[in-house]
DNA sequence: CTTGAGGGATTGTTCAACAACTCTCTAGGT
DNA sequence: ACCTAGAGAGTTGTTGAACAATCCCTCAAG
């Protein structure tokens, strides 16, 4: 052991506890708060007050609103000036808005995928099977959670940095209309073997009938989340 | 006047000063060195200074950081742990990677559009008008300033808040790209007919030709600023 | 020429204090 | 009863100082 000699290992070790990796403070707290809010533990509309996650989390204030900003760029958080952070309720247009993105995105990549080998399928097949490993166990949370790695590895042929950081926020922003919705099951069953089919095709090498079905795969599940939204539990 | 009492009315005063509008102090920071950004006052490589910004803007460190982060998520800053907050340099990848998803979103948005009146054109006319004004002008930095803009509201057609705010910071980036290099006539003036034939072609309903040669028009500008990256004056 | 140990400069984080704003509740006027 | 003004409480916005951690440059030793 060093020298116990005066205070200040007390602040030293505890910044070792929280500097284990490499990242920063903020970043740390951020994905702490990121995991809370994809998991759905806080639920839209929720205000996160600065003065109790410092008391929680023991970090410095400053630290905290880093940590919100970071967040806030994500779309997960809102911030209302004066007021502090917020869970973003989704409205109507801003789904309509998600999924207008989300055809643009999807659908281009696709339509513009050349050469295919199962390598670069790869990742999309686990996530298929992840999917309906799910599916199986009736674990619709886990079958949301392998859809939206789907969509992320499909993008994700496209090769481009910005259009996979793009689509990570799209779909971390909708993951959030998921729960404030109750059914799960609903949203989430058609879709498990349409990414199958959707697989298939690309394997295929029939990218253009692959890029229409997922045109169509959208639409639907757009519909279907809308359908859900307006029979909302609570507002 | 209000009665000069205490001493505390030197804060205040400053205060008013400084939030004269309705935005955080930080978000006004962020606005400022935003400008100089996209102006190209500060080359690509530069390194902002927290101690030299602190002096000259009269803003705390932390205020400071948080504009920081702010324009982090823009794209127009890069973040380095332990080293600062530089101005980007776009490496030739990103130059790809941007004109990737640039593709992707303008010419997907020109593909979907369906109704199109004159007073939606509007804006379009505008800057191309500003466009062609400019480039009689030899002015060629507000000729590129009207093209971005061209752009800007080309995808506004499409009424999507997530479009808009995805090509904005696609084209700020860009927009560093273009200072990074020295000769702004030759990357510029061929897109100012360019602009207005596509311009017709939209307001001809040809939404499909518009869209091709929308592909084409991008793919020529990144052949050519690719060719100007390789011979950039400095590295 | 490489390697490694200072040492100075800069960033990362915390803390405490105060200013400014929002929200709510109450008192007074109509 | 209804609207309006304003006081008060609670929360966010911003500051400045302090110190820890890290980077980078220099210089000497191998």
């Amino acid at each position: 052991m060093p020298e116990p000699a005066d205070t200040t290992w007390l602040r030293t070790v505890a910044h070792e506890v929280r500097s284990f990796d490499r990242s920063s403070t903020a970043e740390r707290v951020a994905e702490l708060l990121r995991s809370r809010v994809i998991e759905g533990d806080l639920p839209p509309g929720t205000r996160l007050s600065e003065e109790q996650l410092v008391e929680v989390l023991h970090v410095s204030r400053n630290t905290l609103r880093e940590a919100f900003r970071l967040l806030t760029h994500e779309g997960l958080l809102v911030h209302r000036l004066h007021r502090g952070v917020f869970v973003p309720e989704l409205a109507e247009d801003d789904l309509v808005d998600l999924y207008r993105l989300r055809r643009t995105i999807e659908c281009d990549v696709v339509r513009r995928l050349d050469t295919l080998d199962a390598v670069r399928l790869r990742p999309l097949h686990d996530a298929v099977a992840a999917g309906e490993d799910a599916a199986r166990r009736g674990d619709w949370v886990a079958a949301g959670t392998a859809n939206m790695r789907f969509h992320q590895q499909l993008v994700a042929l496209a090769g481009s940095r910005r259009i996979d950081e793009t689509t990570a926020r799209l779909l971390a922003e909708l993951r959030l209309a998921f729960h404030a919705i109750a059914v799960p099951q609903r949203l989430h069953e058609p879709y498990v073997s349409r990414n199958r089919a959707l697989l298939d095709l690309l394997a295929g090498g029939e990218v253009e009938q692959a890029a229409k079905e997922l045109e169509a795969y959208l639409h639907d599940s757009e519909a279907e989340l809308l359908a859900a939204h307006r029979e909302r539990p609570r507002s």
